[in-house]
RNA sequence: GGACGGUUAGCUCAGCUGGUAGAGCGUCUCGUUUACACCGAGAAGGUCAUAGGUUCGAGUCCUAUACCGUCCACCA
């Protein structure tokens, strides 16, 4: 044995021999299932850094669990369902949706994810996720639809699904109604226009706006009922310039007296704060934009022109009639779209709402009911549900996604869903089952789709729907669920809420939060910042194992800066590793244990493997609830510090001296049983080993494949051990010693004086630490 | 403005129910040829963000403050 480790060779070779044997398989007839609610990664997105982190925490659990003698129900899911899809595809393509026409554009989309697929798997394979791979999922396949739709009528049936005629986000990029839980922040730059407006008793007033294509939608103007200086003018009415409509003047508190000139025009709809008005205050509706940023004809001259043209033409306009008074440039924050970045506009369209505003308490409730960790998390989904204020506006103007099973009447316009066992069914290319109830046969198909969350909300169900009822329902709720904290509002709120809607019950009972992986700087790692760390560099360098045990370093929820150096720590371990085996391995030819090798034992041996059991405890106790990294610490700790540089070098030579059956059955259990250990992080060194040192004897077809010692076949040498750390102490005196006087560890050195508290238990180790600390004299103080 | 995290050695972080600070990396010194220099031994390094309070005693509990981060709200 003197060949060196070479992860380039054996992580492709392990991984292959995994798929081949299905070492990972699911077992849905076991006793114990342990079910996990793997997040499908959008296929949109290249894979990154950070996806490698917190999968590679999900893997952990993955392996432990199944090593703890559960069947691990492991799914690998894909979401390449609804607009991200749509956008990867133009973009690929070069094309619009709208070029293309819906039925060539949906084929372009099947056969592009389906051309994509394999080489996005792969990326996931590389970094040694044990999923189930031959049964990934997509939320766009027939059987997502079927589920989705089926769900869908679930909720139609119990009255929670409306259509209404609404103020909603729109994005005019995409020419989609999206959901609040799509918005972001941008900052811009903009300007604070002050526009005069007459009255009809003939004053003047200054109202500030950065939005003077607007104009023609105002309706009225706010004043804050406790400005002194202002509310004279409650009451009153003004005529807006330009479109002359005579507006009423009200108050209402959420004006800010110290913003602009304290006055405000309210428009329908310039933003959210005039959705609330125009709702409390009962104003009419005046809508002057359309759906893809032009001015309609409600603004009269200006109609036909894009937004950005008409605020220009309006404010000269203005400045021609003398009442554009001032003009500051000032920088602001507007909602836009996260998928395209475009600045959303709130437009009256017939939208698809599930009901849910009601049930704010029951989600509290049902979040309580699960198990967070870290607990602190719980509060960042209580916070939303908190401040829900719309009800979930599911349906998407799209064409690439879950259509919505539902007809209308085309005489009297009712609405009709599909039948159960229509499903999966695009309305578009089929009829309703039954006549209408007026009599008529004639049918508009609805030519939405569905929001991608309500597919990816019901994940459990795509997961369980491939197994027999008794096995899904065994399995559900689901045993744990994780996540990073960036889509608690998201993925969680809605996996949630459906959870609650169709069977009165949490989704998981655990929900395992993982962080963010940041740059070396601690900044977010964003293509826009052109920081992103692509996993593949780091494994071509260091290798899967190195990769995931420093992934394992981070605390759950905690947020963790990639760091070179440490990512060199795992390759570390893995070389180290790989010696401490090869090595023992000189010592443990032809061996295989036996039960009366145990009575061979000595105290150090007796030490090491009670270290070794209350070490176990310890790290499954930590894996228990989910530290990694901590179970990973005792686990390091052990290995390098009290195996490797104090347990083999006290035994080396005894072990030369002759084969010890003794030693070798320490050996022996110690290095299989710390293999088991580290499986779950380091998958591929430890199969490596097993397969090259220990396959023979065990006869065990993977590592994977062992359940971790149970408490039984642990140690137990209390009297032993405490004995035994005498020796440990003087060892450590004496190495100091030789190290002040800065000589070899290996030179023979006369006499050497330690200090001890037990001058009587010392005595027996003597000639033993003379021996291997190369001391002809040990005197006892 | 609201909620939640964080602030401990040069760096990354541990420190459970309160009892005079720990690890890894880095630095410095020394050691190699029967596992490993991707190694071993040793050393130096901290008034635990600040200010109060509770206590015999606080990194650890409480209250403020500051700074960093995330989410939400506002964004006329």
């Amino acid at each position: 044995m003197n060949k060196d480790y070479d992860f380039t060779i054996s992580e492709p070779k392990w991984q292959e021999f995994w798929e081949k044997e299905k070492i990972f398989a699911f077992n849905p007839k076991a006793k114990k299932i342990f079910s996990i609610d793997t997040p499908p990664p959008t296929m949109s997105g290249k894979m990154h850094l950070g996806h490698a982190f917190s999968y590679t925490h999900t893997d952990i659990t993955a392996r432990y669990k199944r090593m703890k003698g559960f069947s691990v129900l492991y799914p690998f899911g894909v979401d390449n369902n609804g607009l991200p899809t749509e956008r990867l595809v133009e973009k690929i393509h070069n094309v619009t949706l709208f070029q293309l026409g819906r039925e060539k554009f949906v084929q372009l989309c099947q056969k592009t994810i389906q051309g994509i697929l394999p080489d996005f798997i792969f990326g996931w394979k590389r970094i040694g996720l044990s999923s189930d791979f031959d049964n990934a999922y997509s939320t766009i396949s027939p059987e997502a639809q079927k589920l989705s739709q089926l769900y869908f009528l679930d909720l139609y049936n119990q009255g929670r699904i409306y259509k209404k005629e609404m103020p909603v986000l729109w994005c005019p990029e995409c020419q989609t109604a999206i959901a609040q839980a799509e918005l972001e922040d941008k900052e811009i730059e903009t300007f604070f226009n002050d526009i005069e407006f007459r009255l009809t008793s003939g004053e003047k007033i200054l109202i500030s706006t950065t939005r003077p294509e607007l104009l023609p939608s105002c309706v009225s103007i706010f004043v804050h009922p406790l400005d002194k200086s202002k509310n004279n003018l409650i009451g009153k009415t003004a005529i807006v310039p330009i479109f002359n409509q005579e507006v009423p003047i009200l108050s209402d508190e959420k004006v800010d007296i110290n913003k602009g000139t304290g006055i405000v025009m309210s428009c329908t709809f310039g933003d959210t704060t005039d959705m609330e008005w125009y709702f409390k205050h009962n104003l009419p509706l005046k809508i002057s934009i359309t759906k893809d940023r032009k001015l309609n004809e409600l603004a009269k001259e200006f109609s036909g022109l894009s937004i950005k043209e008409a605020r220009e033409k309006i404010l000269e306009r203005l400045k021609e009639l003398n009442l554009l008074k001032s003009q500051k440039r000032i920088s602001h924050t507007v909602n836009v779209h996260e998928r395209c970045q475009t600045e959303i506009e709130i437009l009256p369209t017939n939208q698809w709402f599930v009901k849910y505003l009601d049930l704010r308490n029951q989600f509290l409730k049902q979040s309580g009911k699960m198990n967070w960790r870290p607990k602190f998390m719980k509060s960042r989904l209580d916070n939303w549900i908190n401040g829900l204020s719309w009800d979930w506006c599911f349906s998407r103007q799209r064409y690439f996604g879950i259509p919505i099973p539902a007809w209308y009447c085309k005489k009297c316009k009712k609405i009709i869903v599909a039948d159960k066992d229509q499903l999966p069914i695009d309305p578009l290319s089929a009829k309703p089952k039954t006549k209408c109830s007026c009599g008529s046969e004639e049918f508009i198909p609805e030519t939405d789709i569905m929001d991608t969350w309500m597919t990816s909300s019901l994940t459990p169900q795509v997961v369980l729907s491939r197994f027999d009822k008794k096995i899904s329902k065994k399995a559900f709720p689901m045993s744990m669920r994780p996540q990073a904290h960036d889509i608690i509002n998201f993925w969680l709120f809605y996996t949630m809420v459906r959870s609650y809607l169709h069977f009165k019950n949490i989704p998981f009972k655990e929900i395992i939060v993982s962080g963010f992986l940041l740059d070396s700087k601690g900044e977010k790692m964003s293509k826009s910042k052109g920081n992103v760390i692509e996993p593949e560099t780091v494994i071509n360098q260091y290798g899967a194992d190195a990769l995931r045990c420093w992934a394992s370093q981070s605390s759950l929820g905690d947020d963790l800066k990639f760091n070179e150096e440490e990512i060199k720590n795992g390759k570390r371990l893995v070389t180290k590793l790989w010696n401490a085996f090869k090595f023992s391995s000189l010592h443990l030819e032809n061996y295989s244990p036996e039960k009366n090798d145990k009575k061979l034992l000595q105290d150090e041996d007796k030490w090491i493997l009670n270290k070794f059991s209350l070490m176990t405890r310890e790290y499954y106790k930590k894996m228990d609830e989910y530290e990694y990294a901590k179970a990973k610490e005792v686990l390091d700790k052990f290995f390098w510090s009290d195996f490797c540089d104090n347990y083999l070098e006290i035994i080396k030579t005894r072990a030369y001296e002759s084969k010890d059956r003794g030693v070798q059955y320490a050996l022996y259990y110690l290095l299989l049983n710390v293999l088991k250990l580290y499986s779950p992080i380091i998958p591929f060194i430890t199969e490596e080993i097993y397969q090259e040192f220990f396959k023979e004897n065990e006869k065990i077809k993977s590592i994977h494949l062992f359940s971790f010692p149970e408490d039984k076949e642990l140690f137990n040498f209390p009297k032993e051990t405490k004995d035994f750390e005498n020796a440990i102490n003087t060892i450590e005196q004496i190495r100091k010693y030789k190290s002040e006087q800065k000589i070899s560890i290996k030179a023979e050195v006369e006499t050497v004086v330690i200090e001890t508290k037990d001058k009587e238990k010392i005595q027996k180790y003597l000639p033993l630490i003379e021996k291997i600390m190369a001391v002809k004299k040990i005197e006892v103080k």
